[in-house]
DNA sequence: AACTAACCGAGACGGTACGTCATGTCTTAGG
DNA sequence: CCTAAGACATGACGTACCGTCTCGGTTAGTT
């Protein structure tokens, strides 16, 4: 519903504002005051701070950067490392880490915004790191990319321990092994 | 700080609050109102109402009840598959789910209180796991642990698949595999 | 400025507003949307409100039953107790009464409306009464309008009393004697 | 409701910001923002600008400087030119004018308001000058009252003319006979 | 009959204020 | 002496209107 422009600052103003105090933090007003805009402006198009956080995660994921491809060269276990670890650089970038926290903390109660997040980013991803399983022959490739990205998810949002190279190693040979694959 | 008599009717108080409102709408003055206390005694020991749900479960946990025990019959399969379904249990029961959430969210902005939870509810868990998996001779048995409760966050998190006896069962071999324990 | 059309569109739409809601709820907002028509076609020809109630006020002046004449039979105490009972009636209709307060209360305010309002309604009623006044031999025709308007004037305004035909007969004659014709 | 120490700085901050913006303008966050109080703190005691507004008006009207007081010298003609003289000062001050046409344009739509209007100000006000016609033996007291107020008022509200020695002492006179009291 | 040009409805927009709710601090009664 | 009750300054909420500003889509008038 918002013009091209108004979606533009928005998204700006709350990548700064996120920044700036952190999600908690963050206000429409502050939005409001940041992009420029009048209040209702936002309330027009999104319902709360969370949804303006994810379209700007959104619109981020619609860029080059702002995704996370995956490799195929042929040798799986490579291309699961290079995979991790560039989700690993996503999930930790200071500019990043704090948008999907809060996406991440908003989804637990708001289940239209979870929906949204299963459909447009997790979804897509899955099914892409699943591709990838299924061209190495793997018997269930989706069963595959959650192992693989299960324990990866559940360091970061514990924060039960750091993203080393030999763990994400060790981490890649024990998916490979649980999944029939090598 | 508050007494034990406090610190029970606070208790029943949010449990209650949250199951009739939701986390979301938690208030410290609908806890005071509803705990038959000032507000002024709330911030005497707790900074947030997600401090306050942290220590309802707490002290849940504190009971037989509330804890998920780790079985040892020497059947690790089986012995695995209760533990997941335990687990599932507690994730989704409509008296517990809410609470986990609210805590798994509030966790990812409030650095204090994810300490807390790492170091009283999640390293303990991980712990017991582990050692079931070391009494069965795995060679990394905390990352076994990880690989077994990584993807169980992962469907409940993001709520992106159900939870049925054959998946349970699947993963559980999966994981299997991977830790290098059959 | 405004076409025919238009005006008469947007009386009726205002005088309904008023008689549903009340003045101090009527929007230029809600006129349009009743009306049918623009902000703008309204903001082009009125500025505010007030200044519309005012307009569908004098459009009722124009016709012949918002016209409070002032009789002349040569009776003159039986001709001011017409023209009061006229007036009274005009002041305490439910249609016209909430649209005569809410233009008394603007004109304290809005010095342009306040203007026209002497210019359009109120000086010609004055001069129409002064009229029958001179007629009958008054020294100061004006002053008795005055005279016998004003008290109606402040018992209406101020709510302090009611209107029945006693006191209407009795501040007749005190205004006779005060004018100094009988 | 509001402690005294609040309500003089609310009725202060209100007669600064009448003088600075006028009543129009008058809200009741500037209010709040002029008075160092929060908004919450004067909704808790009053309902709208134009309460508080008469408020202050009332709290001026118990100080000695903000009545209207009713000579009595015996010379009935004399004390009751004083008192139009002091009613019109007081209508016409710069200070109180704003705050008087507030006020009487706000009971026009304001019926508690109107309530407490006529039983704080302007019944006290009518009996005082109707004990002083009663002393000079008037008839009805209360309509001779009305009858020198009346005109007087219907001159300010609608701005129907000025108030000249001349014209206070004649409609005095015109009063007088009015009321069979010479 | 085709073609402007003026007008109008609709409503997005940057704002201001609304009246409410909750925050965290502070004061005050009463048990 | 402690505590419930709640006043207070603050600030955000989500809504309603303000007055200005584009938009398209008629609707007449002019060629």
């Amino acid at each position: 519903m918002a013009s091209k422009r108004t979606r533009a600052r928005v998204h700006e103003a709350v990548l700064d504002l996120v920044a700036d105090v952190g999600f908690t933090r963050l206000t429409m007003e502050g939005i409001a005051g940041r992009a420029g805009t009048g209040k209702q402006t936002l309330y027009r198009t999104w319902p709360s701070t969370a949804a303006i956080v994810f379209d700007a995660l959104l619109a981020r994921s619609e860029t080059p950067e702002g995704t996370v491809s995956v490799p195929d060269t042929g040798d799986l276990e490579a291309d699961l490392l290079l995979l991790v670890e560039e989700t690993v650089q996503e999930l930790t970038s200071p500019t990043t880490e704090p948008l999907l926290r809060a996406v991440t903390a908003a989804i637990q109660t708001d289940l239209e915004l979870a929906r949204q997040y299963r459909e447009r980013l997790l979804e897509p991803q899955i099914a892409a790191v699943a591709r990838r399983f299924d061209l190495a022959g793997a018997a269930e490739p989706a069963a595959a990319a959650e192992l693989l990205l299960g324990p990866v998810l559940h360091r970061w949002l514990l924060r039960s321990g750091d993203f080393d190279r030999e763990w994400m190693e060790r981490h890649i040979n024990r998916t490979l092994l649980g999944a029939h694959v090598s």
